[in-house]
DNA sequence: ATATTTTGATTATACGTTAAATCAAAAGGT
DNA sequence: ACCTTTTGATTTAACGTATAATCAAAATAT
């Protein structure tokens, strides 16, 4: 490790508080003479002091901290997700930890970043009873997935689907299919999600007078190739679908239009995300923007103020959803302009996905 | 904070030093009676002990961590390196300190990991010569930019457009543009980068017996929505074009498309990046695929080399460009077959852009 | 000239952990 | 019965830092 306190203390011929004093300009009752202090300064300087953290967190010295377990990097959402965070969190002074959920449990992850002193957490899917008994520190708690467990906030992926749905059906449709990335190879937290996307297909249905069966639902992942979408199409009279998330989408599409069917005219078709590249597809795709800049600055804001409150443990959740918003692209039947400028993103608005 | 061993001893009825034998198993000359342990292993279930990092620290024992600065999370690139710079270390058994550079220079981002005791670092990104005299410890450096700063490994960016310019004239194409961020709103890092990437261009117009006024450069974001790019290829006879990032391609297709120029008969057009969405424009974006993957496995390789064989600072370095792949589109005038059968990925090979 | 304050320092202590050194008692060997 | 080994512990010390407690000398006050 590098040069330490004391090391510099005999450099400047002085004792190791002293030294102390100078570089944290408080020091308790340790007073010292201009002289020594630039003297010190200066071999810390030159030394390349960093003082040792271990040392200081052991003191009792609060740096504040926050750990984030459970937003892999895996998938561009998360990786948005936790983007948001960590700026929200720096701007509020809090140093950033992330748990590897790669290869630990999630509970291994907590108790990684616990032994390391983090003063809260925050807590992406659905986690263990191991895990939630753990939290015995501020925490707050996102994307439960499951209603029965706890948690401050969420998108609402019911209400999200809900009006992909309804919107389908305000163009005329009236036989939608969920192209889905099915049960079979998925976790248990996203069968959650699905399950609550499925539940807003079904109520935007149902709220239409449509009955149950005229919801198809369609693995993407079946490995037919297709097959069974087509029949779907061609036979059984399904006119729309909207899909877990906008690659999806954008795979459908391509599929879609090799066999001459027509999006929308033929088909229409509503992503899942609101990814950047929904703009690029032909026609552009219609899809939910997930609210994941609200869910950030909410989580942040009360993680800091639990934080300040010495508000500990996962009581008093704040079970809250943040709606989605229909981002209207030309795939679902909207007519939408065409334009001719070019459209260049301001610096200060460029989002995740625009920049290189 | 949690229990601390002092207190477990209490409960147990034994000294300190006990329970620290039994929840670590080694412990030095002290031996402990199964029924104590039992006991000791009991109290500390129930009451959440969670060793104290910063004492264990500051005891001497190592906890593999590393830790990185500058691969922000502000663009899917970064973030791309980064999710995989992850994956590797954890896989190594490493845990991985993010420097906060979003509100920090790389130097106080710098001071905050090594004051939490990092074993070693990757450095992305151009870094000050004061971060340089800091780096007392094994360390990787990352996409430099700059040549005659000290780097292991980049991406070779001269080679990438090299590829593409050089493809672009074996299409018959004479007079091409650089669609570029241009200089006036980027970092200096990125100008760099910039640079290399128009020596690249330079060098394979000059291959192919061109002058260097066949290459056009042109300011993405100059603001004229988009006249003086059309300027250029109406009246100035440019053909073809790439550009810094794919994003920056999916907009100028749109923008061509909307005033009749067609990609890729009119102009064609190379991406960079290898994004994932650049299957879904009409014709698919033919790009410069970066070798992130490869680049991330190389450097976590090599740090953890550096950090067995106690390597440090940052003499002898790689300076190892790695050569990016030209992924082939339909933008560029390539002929590509149209596929009519569903393109599912396997779980197995999902890239971080394909998942929701 | 003596008492008091101010200045400039030193020594001591504690944070929680680990490991060495030490020690008492029980067990085993002759 | 006495020496040796083994078992099961306790006490001590150290990591680097920050602060309280202490202290000596110089400066100031009375």
């Amino acid at each position: 490790m590098g040069v330490t306190l004391k090391e510099i203390a005999k450099l400047a011929g002085v004792s190791q508080p002293v030294v102390s004093a100078v570089l944290n300009k408080t020091g308790g009752s340790v007073r010292v003479s201009d002289a020594k202090r630039g003297k010190i300064l200066k071999l810390a300087e030159e030394h390349c002091y960093v003082p040792n953290f271990a040392a200081r967190k052991l003191r009792g010295v609060r740096t504040p901290t926050v750990g984030i377990i459970g937003g892999g990097l895996e998938t561009p959402m998360q990786t948005v997700l936790l983007s948001r965070l960590m700026r929200e969190f720096s701007a509020k002074g809090f140093f950033v930890l992330l748990g590897n959920t790669e290869k630990q449990r999630g509970h291994a992850a907590l108790r990684e970043l616990l032994s390391r002193g983090i003063d809260g957490a925050v807590l992406i899917g659905e986690q263990s009873k191991e895990t939630l008994n753990m939290l015995d520190l501020p925490c707050v708690l996102l994307r439960s997935y499951a209603p029965e467990h706890p948690f401050d906030y969420d998108v609402d992926a019911f209400d999200g689907i809900y009006q992909a749905v309804t919107h389908l059906i305000s163009h005329g449709h009236r036989r939608i299919i969920s192209i889905s990335p099915g049960y079979k190879k998925v976790s248990s937290a996203m069968s959650q999600l699905g399950k609550s996307k499925s539940n807003g297909a079904v109520k935007a249905m149902a709220d239409a007078g449509l009955q149950a069966e005229n919801l198809a639902l369609w693995n993407f992942y079946d490995g037919s190739g297709g097959k069974d979408l087509l029949d779907l199409i061609r036979d059984k009279g399904y006119t729309a679908g909207f899909t877990g998330n906008d690659f999806m989408a954008g795979r459908t599409m391509t599929f879609l239009k090799s066999h001459g069917i027509n999006v929308p005219d033929d088909f229409a078709l509503i992503g899942y995300n609101g990814s950047a590249f929904t703009e690029f597809t032909s026609p552009t795709l219609t899809t939910v923007i997930q609210p994941l800049y609200e869910l950030a600055v909410n989580a942040a804001g009360l993680l800091v103020e639990r934080i300040n409150n010495n508000i500990k443990g996962i009581k008093d959740r704040r079970s809250e959803f943040i709606k989605p918003c229909l981002h209207i692209g030309g795939s679902c039947g909207c007519k939408i302009d065409n334009r001719n400028e070019l459209i260049i993103p301001q610096q200060e608005s460029l989002t995740l996905e625009q920049l290189v």
